[in-house]
DNA sequence: CCCCCTTTGAAGGTA
DNA sequence: TACCTTCAAAGGGGG
């Protein structure tokens, strides 16, 4: 776009005022198709301001900057007759339609548009309050003047000391805190007045940026969370784990489900290894996408259902069928385990039925989601060379099966493969307490397929 | 083709 | 602060 054309044309019809609202407007466009910004010009470039605002070296690492702020205003006048016969209110010079400085005060960046250039200064970690600055009369040293910023996102900070216009080798700096900017707001007394604008969620200018932001997003490569531990995990176990239970199309689903027991069977210090790793991870990741939050994919990624809970025998069932050798058996396993240790240990009937209620109570939480009056819940037993026995059959108390403690050690073999015998035996149950993370297996109306191995001959059910 | 499923942990948002 | 939502991996299943 031919800039100076433009500007040519509107020195020649346009009034004063106009002209410069035309210049802001040229800028902030090319400033809004830039999208690596240079340092402010906070006048035109064509005007040859003479020290306008610049970023020099910082005195802290990253961003932060010290920003001279300086203008040879007779230079100014000089090449610019247009902009250098400011209008004079109540002791401040303003140019063209610059908005008054008790405007400012109340609401910064409410200009009007395309008046003031649309840039934010990178700085940050800058500690200290801000403080803008200006000087004395030359040749004095300068001497700089602390001007109070308010907290918050209108802070204005403007000073009108009578001095006389500045050598430009006497430079006042301005630090700027993170979020923070200097906006140009007119000339008083021959000196450049800034505005420093603290963060404005509402800011015109800041809402442009974060469109135009936003719109680089979409074109951005995509970047991925860094793994946390357990994924780390899951990925190197997954083959071992699929090759274990050598069941042709598992799915993955299955895979994780028992991965996720596996990981929760882990010691703190086998875990703490993952842990490790995924902590470097996050750390090469955030060095190589500093500014990338996870914010970032929200969205990106189609939203999960989340499926109703409601119980359905028949769907449930066939869910459990598919998933046997997963959570439903895995937490079976470990109540069955646990229980038979019950009765290994136990001197009396009593004592058996006390600890394997609490046991049922336990598995339940495992195995029934969010809380239907009743449930029916499948417990799979392993296999047992002696016969299966109900010794006692009572109310809120799960049916307690005498199994022969020796056919308890066959565990890891049935595993996979032991299914349930038909015939359960029923009782009734508490619902449980805890919520369940969002479709759990959900229990089991009816005996699954018969056994497909010789290690399952005991079954009991739950309702 | 693309989402769902399924797990745990991390991060960001909301009340 | 507690709770909720989303996304990391994986690959078969299904619309």
């Amino acid at each position: 776009m031919d800039f100076s054309a433009e500007i040519e044309r509107a020195i020649e019809e346009m009034e004063r005022g106009k002209l410069l609202s035309t210049v802001w407007a040229a800028i902030d466009e090319i400033l809004a198709d830039t999208s690596n910004p240079p340092p402010p010009p906070l006048v035109p470039a064509e005007l040859e301001f003479n020290t306008h605002p610049q970023p020099v070296e910082s005195q802290t690492e990253g961003y932060g900057a010290w920003i001279p702020m300086m203008a040879d205003l007779h230079m100014f006048e000089q090449q610019n007759p247009l902009m250098a016969a400011p209008t004079m209110y109540d002791g401040l010079l303003y140019q063209g339609d610059i908005v008054q400085p008790g405007h400012l005060s109340g609401q910064a960046g409410v200009y009007s548009a395309g008046q003031y250039l649309p840039y934010q200064w990178p700085v940050a970690d800058v500690p200290t309050a801000t403080a803008v600055s200006h000087p004395a009369a030359a040749p004095q040293p300068y001497l700089p003047h602390q001007w109070p910023v308010a907290d918050g996102p209108t802070a204005t900070a403007v000073s009108h000391p009578a001095a006389a216009p500045q050598p430009c080798n006497i430079v006042p700096v301005v630090k700027l805190s993170e979020g923070q900017s200097l906006r140009w707001i007119g000339v008083q007394n021959r000196e450049m007045l800034y505005e420093v604008i603290a963060k404005d969620p509402l800011n015109t200018f800041n809402s442009r940026k974060r469109k135009r932001e936003t719109q680089q997003d979409d074109s951005r490569p995509y970047v991925k969370k860094p793994p946390n531990a357990f994924m780390l995990f899951i990925k190197e176990q997954r083959l071992s784990v699929e090759a274990e239970f050598n069941i042709k199309g598992i799915t993955s689903a299955a895979v994780n489900r028992i991965l996720g027991q596996k990981w929760k069977s882990l010691t703190k210090e086998e875990q703490a290894k993952y842990f490790d790793k995924a902590k470097e991870e996050k750390r090469l990741h955030a060095q190589q996408h500093p500014k990338w939050t996870t914010r970032d994919n929200y969205g990106k990624k189609r939203k999960r259902k989340v499926k109703a809970s409601a119980f359905n025998p028949e769907e449930d069932t066939q869910q459990a069928k598919k998933l046997c050798g997963t959570s439903v058996q895995t937490a079976v396993m470990e109540s069955s385990s646990s229980l038979a240790e019950v009765m290994e240990s136990s001197s009396s009937l009593a004592e058996v039925m006390e600890s394997s209620s609490s046991l049922v109570e336990d598995l339940q939480t495992v195995l029934v989601p969010e809380a239907p009056q009743t449930q029916t819940v499948l417990v799979q037993l392993p296999h047992s060379q002696t016969a299966v026995t109900p010794v006692c059959d009572m109310r809120h108390l799960p049916q307690v099966y005498k199994v022969s403690p020796a056919s308890w050690l066959d565990l890891p073999e049935t595993a996979s493969t032991s299914l349930a015998s038909p015939a359960p035996l029923t009782v009734t149950q508490s619902p449980p307490t805890q919520r369940m993370s969002e479709d759990r297996c959900h229990p089991v109306m009816e005996p699954l397929e018969p056994p497909s191995s010789p290690h399952c001959t005991a079954s009991a059910a739950l309702l």
